[in-house]
DNA sequence: ATAGGTGCAAACAGTTTGCATGTAT
DNA sequence: ATACATGCAAACTGTTTGCACCTAT
C-alpha cells in the first residue's frame, strides 16, 4: 500500500519541478524521456493523475488545447495565453478582492484568471 | 456561398438564445431535439463551430469537463463553477482594472475569471 | 439547377484501463 | 514474496470528417 519510488516517477516530478509554464502530458512525456528511457505515455498520465490527487499538480486548460499541468504549490499567479505563439505563460499579478462581488450564498474557495493577447516576445 | 436558413440551425440558435448558462454540445443537442426532431449530434457540432467562427458563441471550459458554449454577446460576466452540483453559472461581477498589472510588452485583448466553490442552491 | 446542409457511420485525438510482466519494498 | 508500477495495446469519450442524400436558394 506504500507508494514506490521509481525512476519514471522521479523523472516526471523532476520535469514538473523545472517547468516554468504549464505543460501538456505529451510535453511532459517528451521531456521526461530524456531522463528515463522507454517511458510510456500511459505512465505519464497515471503519474499526473496521482500527483493531481495528491494536489501536487493542478490542471490548467484553455479552449482548443489539451489539458496542461503545473505545480500546485507555485505561488498564486495568473495565466496569459498568447494567441500568437500559442504558449501559456505564468504571470505574477495581484488579484484584488475579486471574490467580494459574488452573489449572496455563493462561497468561492479559489479563482482563476486568464488573459488572452500577445506576449512580450511576439 | 450564402448560408442557408434551416430548421436545425434555427433550433440550435433558439436554444442558445434561451440559455442562461454555458451548455455542452450534448446538452444543446438534447434541448434542440425538442424543437427539431431527428437532429443529429454532428450537426450540432458543425453549427456550434460555425457560430464560434462568426464569434456569435464563445467557448468556456473547465478541468475535467467537455467544452461548454454560450453567446458571445452577453455582457461581460464571470463564471462560477459549483463543485457541488457541477453546474457552471454565469455571475455578474465587475472586473476592476485587472489587465493593468501585466508585464511590459504584454497586450491583453480579453480575460476570463472563474470562481470555484459552492453556489447559492447547494 | 446548384451548392450548402444534414444524418449516419467511420475516423480521429486525448485519455483511461486490462493484463502480463517487472521491480521496489 | 508481495503488491504496486510499468509498457503495451485495446477500449472509451468527445469531436471531426467523408459521403450520399436532401433542400433552401
Amino acid at each position: 500500500m506504500a507508494a514506490r519510488r521509481t525512476l519514471q516517477k522521479q523523472a516526471i516530478v523532476k520535469v514538473m519541478e523545472k517547468a516554468t509554464r504549464p505543460l501538456t502530458v505529451p510535453e511532459i512525456h517528451e521531456y521526461a524521456l530524456n531522463i528515463c528511457d522507454g517511458l510510456g505515455l500511459a505512465t505519464v498520465y497515471r503519474a499526473v493523475n496521482r500527483l493531481m490527487a495528491k494536489e501536487w499538480l493542478k490542471e490548467v486548460n484553455l479552449p482548443g488545447h489539451p489539458s496542461r499541468y503545473e505545480r500546485q504549490s507555485l505561488e498564486h499567479h495568473h495565466h496569459f495565453h498568447c494567441t500568437d505563439c500559442e504558449k501559456v505563460l505564468d504571470i505574477a499579478a495581484p488579484c484584488d478582492d475579486l471574490s467580494s462581488h459574488l452573489p449572496p450564498n455563493f462561497n468561492a474557495t479559489r479563482h482563476e484568471v486568464t488573459f488572452y493577447g500577445t506576449c512580450g516576445a511576439c
